[in-house]
RNA sequence: UGUCCCAUGGUGUAAUUGGCAACACGUCUGAUUUUGGUUCAGAAGAGUCUAAGUUCGAGCCUUAGUGGGACAACCA
């Protein structure tokens, strides 16, 4: 109901520059009035947050103009890629809940094309074969502030050109024996105008091509060519591609033949607190097993995020609330969070959990009885309905709720004071039992049998109310908690530090005995709950009837601990 | 000795030049609550990097500074 105006709102908020640039575009009549975008990512990682940034864009702003979306693998580069990244994108994309229809495509699917038209550029006299080894090409490129040096090679002959080209092609030469070059200026202000690389040899087999290619097109000469090639109006990217602008214009106007010409737009990357965003580095977590592989839940991958229990609706809303803009930030950490609670305090089936158990004997509760008492699935929906949770003799509660000397404003157990276990009965702590050692083993509490269901007839209040779990009608379980897994604010930005030093030691912790009440059986991988007054759960993907294990997704939102520092 | 980009509360974003700036997160109060969650009510917090200019009027336009970033991979 009040849902339609909430979508309105935030449908016209989503409005930014490129938005208005697109509109634009539109109005002076370019491209026939047609949208088409990208989704371009190189299959060398898995996505991670970042990545669904530039994804909830690309899709995003086509989907608003009436456009489409293409994916593109941008496979120019076979040492780095493999078909399990190929894999991972298309099921992240999808999670996240974006659709290509037949609109696949990868770099690789161009080769001919950008091969036929890198000829033409030499026969136009506007590419060349260099001979020269990387480092003389590279001292020869000058440097920001210092003009570059033409190449010796420059002046060569189109047939001679053309003839070798074909046997870079023919692998007739080793890697590196020569490359191709567009020509354009030596002396350009801008580094990637000084006659940049077209091709180079790579002996490697492409996941994809096989062996059927030695030599591979740069980005440059592949990016923007495919653009062309697959009708893309707006090329959307992030702003490191900027300086690239000028050169992804200069092969487009040499190769377009009519009016129509891709735009490269930039955009700032996604920057999180606390969070690694690069692929190499994650990689590196990975290969170095200082994570569980790409999905391990503390990476900020998709695929971890989803393991950890973050839903995809999150995710996107996370894209809107951070806008699109060209200023480059740091977003904190804790919008993200919030995005998360947001949408799994509407959506999270409640259940009670104890992670840190303390025996509770209620006294003057019959041995061997079980009652069913009614618990409510969602308070924040009611269609989700209700479920039995039994109750007997022996409980456990969270060793943390109750204190024997407690301060004040502790809303929870007490020596002689009274709480209500939530859906049961109001109890009393009537006796601590301590060990040898003076550690608290268990509690002697009475109930009162009037306050079935949580309320006392006599209409006497209570401060606390406590999550429990039977001690004998119950679901054994695993249970792991996760932190950040960088424990500084920018762990991309620490100069002359390996940032594996700043990894988190305390990102993981695994508790081994935790007890949940047996409603959780019928559940199965990746479903999530709110644990009562402990925070949000997921079952982990590899959880089984055997052996159930579940990821905490997020903590509730703590006064209590916030007061006690 | 360059070229390009950016600059609004702590953070991220808004603001047809025309009432000294709005929203979200975060922070802090208070109320409600069978989750110290949620919800609700409220508060604090910037005068828009600086300077000059145009204008009756500038966060927005101009110029010059300042600060930050990108660019010198046979990576993308």
């Amino acid at each position: 109901m009040s849902d339609n105006s909430t979508e309105k709102k935030s449908v016209a908020k989503t409005r930014n520059f490129i938005h208005e640039l697109v509109e634009k575009d539109l109005l002076e009549g370019k491209n026939n009035g047609r949208v088409h975008t990208r989704f371009p990512p190189e299959p060398n990682g898995y996505l991670h947050i970042g990545h669904a940034k530039a994804i909830c864009l690309d899709f995003g702003t086509a989907e608003k103009f009436g456009g489409k979306c293409n994916l593109r693998f941008d496979d120019t580069n076979p040492s780095k890629e493999d078909q399990e990244y190929v894999d991972s994108i298309q099921e992240d994309v999808r999670w996240l809940g974006f659709d290509w229809e037949d609109r696949l495509y990868y770099a690789s699917d161009f080769f001919d094309d950008l091969y036929n038209f890198a000829v033409r550029l030499i026969k136009e006299e506007k590419a060349y074969i260099d001979d020269q080894p990387a480092d003389l090409i590279s001292q020869q490129r000058g440097t920001p502030t210092k003009p570059g040096t033409e190449s010796p090679y420059r002046n060569r002959p189109i047939e001679e050109n053309l003839d070798l080209f074909e046997r870079m092609k023919k692998g007739e030469f080793q890697n590196g024996h020569c490359v191709l070059r567009a020509k354009i200026d030596m002396t350009s202000p801008n580094m990637h105008l000084r006659d940049p690389l077209m091709y180079r040899i790579m002996h490697a087999e492409h996941h994809r091509t096989g062996n059927k290619w030695c030599i591979y097109p740069m980005y440059d000469f592949a990016h923007g060519q495919c653009d062309y090639f697959e009708g893309i109006t707006h090329s959307l990217c992030t702003l490191e591609f900027e300086v690239h602008r000028p050169l992804y214009n200069w092969f487009a106007d040499q190769l377009a033949d009519g009016d129509y010409r891709p735009r490269q737009i930039e955009f700032s990357r996604l920057n999180l607190s606390y969070t690694m965003m690069s692929k190499r580095k994650l990689l590196q977590l990975v290969e170095d097993k200082l994570v569980n592989g790409w999905d391990d839940p503390r990476m900020p991958t998709i695929s971890g995020m989803r393991r950890r229990g973050f839903t995809p609706h999150a995710i996107r809303n996370l894209v809107e609330k951070v806008g699109i803009t060209k200023t480059e930030g740091m977003v904190d950490i804790a919008v993200l969070e919030h995005a998360v609670r947001e949408d799994l305090n509407k959506s999270a089936q409640r259940v009670m959990g104890v992670l840190d158990p303390l025996k509770v004997i209620i006294t003057n509760y019959p041995e061997g009885e079980i009652e069913m008492m009614d618990a409510i699935n969602n308070p924040e929906d009611e269609s989700a309905g209700q479920r039995k949770v039994p109750f007997t003799r022996e409980l456990y509660i969270e060793r943390d709720d109750f204190m024997e000397n407690p301060p004040k404003k502790f809303f929870r157990l007490a020596p002689g004071t009274e709480v209500r276990l939530r859906y049961a009965y109001f109890v009393k702590c009537e006796n601590v039992i301590k060990d040898e050692n003076g550690n608290i083993t268990e509690l002697h509490c009475t109930y009162d049998p009037a306050s079935r269901g949580g309320n006392s007839p006599d209409g006497r209040k209570v401060k606390g109310t406590l999550h429990w779990v039977s001690a004998t009608e119950n679901v054994e379980a695993e249970v792991r908690l996760y932190d950040r897994l960088f424990s500084v604010e920018d762990p991309a930005n620490q100069k002359d530090t390996d940032f594996r030093t700043l990894m988190n030691p305390d990102s993981l912790i695994v508790l081994q005995k935790c007890y949940i009440e047996p409603f959780v059986k019928e559940a199965k991988p990746l479903d999530y709950f709110q644990f009562e007054r402990l925070g949000y759960f997921n079952i982990d993907k590899d959880s089984n009837n055997e052996k159930m294990v579940f990821n905490r997704t997020l903590t509730l939102r703590d006064n209590w601990t916030k007061q006690m520092g």
